[in-house]
RNA sequence: GGGCCUGUAGCUCAGCAUGGAUAGAGUGCUGGACUUCUAAUCCAGUGGUCAAGGGAUCGAAGCCCUUCGGGCCCGCCA
């Protein structure tokens, strides 16, 4: 909070020294300096006088400076003209300081109202209900939980949605594996039945449609009951989907993301939500019945560019599979009267109540799980598909950016890796596939993680007894696939890399964390506690300040994160503060200080630093253990 | 053929939205710091034609255009 107020001084005592010296009004930049040399904020207000005041930006930035040296203000120390024509400005550390640990203790530190509470659902997650979740898979839960945190941290009143595809044609494969294929209904023996679908059954069961089309042939007739829902087959699919999705919620909650309701595509399409879109397109003349050419008889939308129209509707009749995701856009947008009921699904880690659609008119009363706007977190292979609906749902909504497709790079992996799981590259990475098999699961990649951080953490930890070096390994390892997932921007592809990811050093998870645990230990040792009713003027070396600088930027982080629908943001805000604490761990003694004073303004800044990066790391999901 | 993304140090990436100072991290490599608040750490050194070319600008890694390299997508499948 209290770097905003700096910038917020100096960018008004600027505005004003223009008005003042009768310079014309221009939109200058007050921001975080690019170098610490050159102070701790700087303006750039010379250069953009420079030619409507058709004189050097030195000069002009001396003259501004020295007219605010006139009066300094509350937090502003120091402000020298520099060459380049930059305005730099020292902060009053004092002011800073004792602003920024005040504020710091608060609870809702770094919270920032730019939601106004507005009502913004956020899909993600939304795996085929047939197999495990895999490293890609996983991609999509961090951004969308670390976006869900974001958003309720900038006062959104967030609502979470996971929509499962139960009756595609996935689902309608590992079916056949079970009713055609031969494959038992109970997994072996200590496999998880989301593994056991996805590795043994759905692989198998596409490698037997190689030589077996009777086999593939069963899958359309299977997709239709499925669709239907009213057979025997239809019960059994939702039975087993059912099940796999209760294993791949186990993974989402064990790395920390929750929901507030699961949509399910089979009641999505037996409502009649479609029908009801349909008609309001046609209205709307926002779709087209094809007279002519090699659409003839269907109903399209017709591309506004250069692309392939897109046929919603068959010739036959039929609706093709993108009239299951139209409807559902529209439904998360509330344009649509709600078809659906509510049951509780079950209670989740932390206590929050998981509800779940049902069709069926019940007493509960209706919750509303929609919002004015609508993300939708889904890799970038889906662009045109959500391009479409996008369009489309702008046209149902205008409001700018009230559908936003959330996209981002997929998971690959690396030839090495690739090679474990027996698939020779050349030397190239590769594409993730269920259907193949080439994939890493996610509880794979968290359990090897665990049985690393548990081994470190044993090694420096060995009076801690078993239960408690078990919970710090997995908070370690959830830590450290978490920020690795998220570290990233989202555009860039990650290769995922087995050995690579084994990594705790650097810019890591653990890294961060570590800097958690080792505040606690200070804070323990210390024997009494820090107390707050003093000036801090004495913490005044380097590293205590840059430490307090990164404490102050919390907010300002959040906004940009908020407004760019950037998670990488938070993640590098959380290494920032780390960095920053690492260096004063040592250089700066806390417990031997050289007055009581200032061990106590020390322990009072580790106290700050604590709190603050816990909720920095609780806004990318990765929580903070005492001890590591 | 069309659409989207991408190219910055040996490797992995920030910085690009909103142009401005000597282009930054991690990792790797070399060397140094643990009887001290946990060395999952810190410090120093090493390492760059910001893919290439052009344009507009007082000023470009960033904006515009062109070219080249890499990836993904484009069914009356889901």
């Amino acid at each position: 909070m209290t770097l905003r107020l700096l910038l917020d001084e100096i960018r008004s005592n600027i505005g004003q020294i223009c008005i003042r010296l009768g310079y014309p009004t221009v939109q200058f930049e007050v921001a975080e300096a690019a170098k610490s040399d050159f102070g701790d904020i700087s303006c750039n207000v010379a250069f953009l006088l420079a030619k409507p005041l058709g004189k050097r930006p030195y000069d002009i930035a001396k003259e501004i400076s020295s007219q605010y040296e006139k009066n300094l203000g509350r937090f502003v120390k120091k402000v020298t003209p520099h060459q380049s024509g930059y305005i730099n400005f020292i902060a009053n550390y004092s002011a800073l300081n004792n602003s920024t640990i005040k504020s710091s203790v608060r609870e809702d530190y770094g919270s920032i109202n730019i939601g106004n509470k507005t009502r913004i659902v956020v899909e993600h997650t939304s795996v085929n209900p047939n197999k495990a979740l895999h490293v890609g898979h996983v991609r999509n839960i961090i951004i969308g939980d670390t976006i869900s945190r974001i958003l309720k941290k900038a006062n959104y009143d967030v609502r979470i949605l996971n929509y499962v595809d139960d009756s595609g044609l996935q689902v309608a494969d590992i079916v056949v594996g079970f009713k055609y294929g031969g494959f038992a209904e109970e997994p072996p023996k200590d496999q998880k039945f989301d593994h056991y679908c996805g590795d043994i059954v759905y692989v198998k069961t596409t490698e037997m449609y190689e030589t077996d089309k009777k086999l593939e042939e069963f899958r359309t007739t299977v997709l239709k009951e499925i669709e239907e829902g009213k057979s025997e087959i239809a019960k059994f699919a939702n039975n087993i989907t059912r099940r796999v999705l209760a294993e791949q919620l186990k993974t989402c909650w064990r790395l920390g993301s929750t929901y507030d309701c699961l949509n399910f595509e089979s009641q999505i399409v037996r409502s009649n939500l479609w029908k009801i879109v349909f008609e309001k397109m046609k209205e709307m003349e926002i779709i087209q019945l094809e007279k002519e050419g090699k659409n003839t008889g269907c109903w399209v939308i017709r591309s506004e560019t250069d692309e392939e129209d897109k046929v919603l509707v068959r010739s036959s009749g039929l609706a093709t599979y993108i009239a299951k995701d139209i409807p559902y856009a529209a439904w998360k947008l509330g344009l649509l009267g709600d078809p659906f009921y509510y049951v509780k699904y079950g209670e989740q880690p932390g206590g929050k109540i998981l509800w779940e659609t049902i069709l069926e008119r019940n007493s509960n009363a209706k919750i509303d799980f929609s919002g004015e706007r609508v993300i939708t977190v889904i890799d970038s292979r889906q662009s045109r598909l959500q391009k479409i609906i996008t369009r489309l749902m702008s046209s149902f909504k205008s409001q700018e950016g009230a559908y936003v497709h959330l996209g981002y790079e997929a998971v690959t992996l690396s030839a090495e890796t690739a090679s474990m799981l027996n698939v020779e590259t050349g030397g190239k990475q590769i594409q993730m596939s269920g259907r193949k098999g080439i994939y890493v699961n996610a509880d794979y990649v968290l359990d090897i993680l665990g049985v690393k951080t548990y081994e470190e953490a044993k090694k420096r930890n060995p009076e801690l007894d078993e239960i408690r070096l078990v919970n710090i390994a997995e908070a370690v390892a959830v830590g450290a696939l978490r920020y690795a997932m998220v570290k990233q921007d989202l555009d860039k592809i990650i290769t995922f890399d087995m050995a690579e990811s084994l990594s705790l050093e650097g810019d890591t998870g653990p890294y961060i964390q570590y800097s958690y645990a080792r505040a606690v230990r200070i804070l323990e040792k210390a024997g009494v506690k820090p107390q707050f009713d003093t000036p801090f003027d004495n913490l005044n070396t380097e590293y205590e300040i840059n430490l307090i600088k990164a404490m102050s930027k919390f907010d300002i982080r959040i906004e940009e994160a908020a407004k760019n629908l950037s998670p990488k943001v938070m993640a590098r805000y959380c290494y920032e503060l780390a960095v920053a604490f690492n260096a004063f761990y040592e250089h700066v003694k806390v417990l031997t200080a050289e007055s009581k004073s200032l061990v106590n303004e020390r322990l009072c800044l580790v106290h700050c630093f604590k709190e603050t990066l816990a909720k920095a790391l609780d806004v990318i999901g990765v929580s903070s253990p005492d001890r590591m």
